[in-house]
DNA sequence: ACAAAAGTGTTTTATATACACCCATGT
DNA sequence: ACATGGGTGTATATAAAACACTTTTGT
């Protein structure tokens, strides 16, 4: 007999995971090329199953750090994904998560069902195994929104002291618009989450002050 | 062999609905009375087993008309819940919904696994079953969110034509805050999401106008 | 000297807040 | 006449947006 009154169909739960970081200038996303039918030879977000001990953000992490080997700092649960066909093998509900991390820290492996792992610039970035498309999109307008609400979201995604120039080049990049250099570091350092430092960049211009996360 | 490489452990999924009305000048929420262990007699949110065919949308929207013969306009998929330990049958993920409705429009009825349902005031809900305090509580302040970015969220609250009095006590009431009157009915009069009738409530004072949504 | 990016304030506009009195009806 | 809630406008403060030139370094 079962616990359950209604006996209730059991769908696999899956956490797939946007992870963006920032590379050549622009912002790319980790795929996974699938070693395994169905859709095999295509490339999807990395993911995996929930385990009998942990609750939905573990399984997220767990996945994430088996990936990259990174432990990220903040994942983000942004939405779920259970229309009944979208895995072919059956029933898998998706609850996607969005993460930032620095490319610099991350050490690509191949996992258990990837046969590769590549960052790919978004642009190039389509049709993608299952409905990871769909997942991928919305995880792009909740990144532009975070970053709209708090640039500090985007600090993962860059070194542990940056320029404001570099920040709102990635802010930019993520919301899509151009802001004013002005408006943007008044809004930045009046916002309390950046602390300035005494060091700086160099390069062919003037040495720009550096910053870390408050 | 199963279809899937690693073989999943497959967790039940629930829709778990936070049903709100406004009654007796109060918000209320929908509880029913679980007929069954575990938590037997205790209240809880109303919710159910995520079926083969639809996806959680579809399993809310329908647990929903189960629950209260009424079809829900919008409904907000707002959290999961997925500690391993939060059902004590075993494993299930809950999918938590926010509702608003008319207690009006509801006729109650007990469905198969809720022994009794009940409007209950918000002040007055608290151990509930399982983990649904925290899904409440969360609910609420998801409302709360949703209500200050756009008080026309609060239309479904009320009746098809109503004073501008009104939205605003259920403003306060969602919000936890008052407002200024004037300040408020500014700010939804310009808001394009209302628009006014050549209709009037009367009572024991001044009429006063009403208002549809635009 | 030139190129390249860093750095810096003020003005304007829009939005949010604060605030108090008269109006129309029922009793 | 009085009680009850309905209805209205302005002034202030805060936040957002527009806008251009000078500075510092490397080459």
């Amino acid at each position: 007999m079962s616990a359950f009154c209604d006996d209730p169909p059991r769908p696999a739960v899956a956490a797939d995971i946007v992870i963006l970081c920032l590379r050549e200038g622009a912002l790319q996303v980790l795929l996974v090329r699938r070693g395994g039918d169905p859709f095999r030879g295509r490339w999807a977000l990395p993911g995996g199953f929930l385990q009998e001990d942990e609750d939905l953000d573990a399984c997220a992490r767990r996945e994430m750090e088996e990936e990259t080997g990174v432990r990220p700092g903040r994942i983000l649960q942004f939405a779920n994904f259970s229309q009944p066909d979208r895995d072919p093998r059956g029933r898998v509900i998706s609850v996607a998560y969005l993460a930032l991390l620095r490319a610099e820290d991350v050490r690509l492996k191949a996992s258990a069902d990837a046969a590769e792992a590549a960052w790919r610039p978004l642009a190039r970035t389509r049709n993608l195994a299952f409905d990871h498309d769909v997942i991928l999109a919305a995880a792009l307008a909740r990144l532009s929104d975070e970053a709209r609400a708090d640039p500090a979201f985007l600090f993962p995604l860059l070194p542990p002291a940056f320029t404001l120039s570099r920040l709102q080049s990635v802010f930019e990049l993520t919301t899509g618009r151009p802001v004013d250099k002005r408006n943007f570091r008044k809004l930045v350092e009046e916002s309390g989450r950046i602390q300035p430092l005494e060091a700086f960049e160099r390069g062919a211009h003037r040495p720009a002050r550096l910053f870390a996360p408050a």
